[in-house]
DNA sequence: AGAACCAGTTTGTAATGTAAACCTAAAAAA
DNA sequence: TTTTTTAGGTTTACATTACAAACTGGTTCT
C-alpha cells in the first residue's frame, strides 16, 4: 500500500495520545496500578477509566478491580498478547511508514506535485 | 518530561492519522494539487476538505482555490514553514519518546508494577 | 435541452475525548 | 460519636471530532 494511505488508516484505538502511552507503558510491565499508570502518563482518572475501558472491551488489556484486605478498592491492569501485539505492530508500522516515506522523498527530490506524476 | 506523558500529550491537530499523513506528504512536496492529494492518502473528498480547512485555520497550511482556464476549479496546497516545523518535529518527538522508552525498559526487566516504585 | 460528470463543499450524525460531578468506604478530626 | 476529609475510582454531561452522504455550480456529452 502507499505509505500515505497506510497512514491516513492507521487504527485509532491504538494510536490515539493517552492510549498508546497506556498501551506502551502495560507493555514494559507484567501488571501496573491504577494510580501508577496514572501517575506515568499524567492522565486525569476519570480519562484513564474512560480509556482503559475502551481498551478492555477491544481485549488489548485485562482490567482487576479488587480490594486490599477487603478494604481499599485497588484496580490493577494487565495487557493481553493481543494488545501486545498491536501496539508493538503500531510502533513498527509508524517507523517503516516513515522510513518508507523518506527514502521515497530523496530519490525524486520534493517536488511532487500532481495526479499526472504519480508513479 | 516522563516519556509517557509526553505521549500522551501529544499534539492531536498533527497525530490525527488523516492530517499526519496530509502534512507528511505535502512536507514532501512544493505544491500539490487536491486531487492528487486524495489518490495519495486514499481520503474522500468530504474528509479530505475538512482535514484541509482545519490545518488551513491552523496555519500549517495555505489553500488556493482558482480556475484553470477560467473553467475548472482547482484547489492546491502548500504546506507552510510552520506546518513543515511541526510534522517534522512531531516525527521526531514520536521517534525520541520510543527510543527513551526502550532504553528505559531494558535496564529495569519489565517488571515496574506500582507507584512506590516509580523512580 | 437534458443527462452525466467533475471538483470540490456543506450538512447531519454518531462517536470521541475530556472535565466535572459523583459515589463508597476508610481514616482523621472535632 | 458525629463530622469532615481523603482515597480510589466511576459516571455523567458536554463540546468536539471525523466521517459519509447529500449537495452545489459549472461543463461536457448526446
Amino acid at each position: 500500500m502507499l505509505p500515505y494511505k497506510e497512514l491516513a488508516r492507521l487504527d485509532k484505538l491504538v494510536h490515539e495520545p493517552a492510549r498508546l502511552a497506556i498501551l506502551t507503558a502495560l507493555s514494559a510491565c507484567t501488571l501496573a496500578e491504577f494510580l501508577f499508570l496514572q501517575e506515568l502518563t499524567g492522565l486525569t482518572k476519570g480519562n484513564l477509566s474512560s480509556h482503559l475501558a475502551k481498551l478492555e472491551k477491544a481485549e488489548l488489556i485485562v482490567i482487576d478491580k479488587h480490594f486490599i484486605r477487603k478494604k481499599i478498592p485497588q484496580t490493577t491492569v494487565r495487557i493481553t498478547d493481543e494488545g501486545r501485539a498491536a501496539v508493538d505492530r503500531h510502533w513498527k508500522q509508524l517507523a517503516s511508514i516513515h522510513r518508507a516515506i523518506q527514502r521515497q522523498g530523496a530519490h525524486n527530490e520534493n517536488h511532487i506535485v500532481s495526479r499526472t506524476t504519480l508513479t
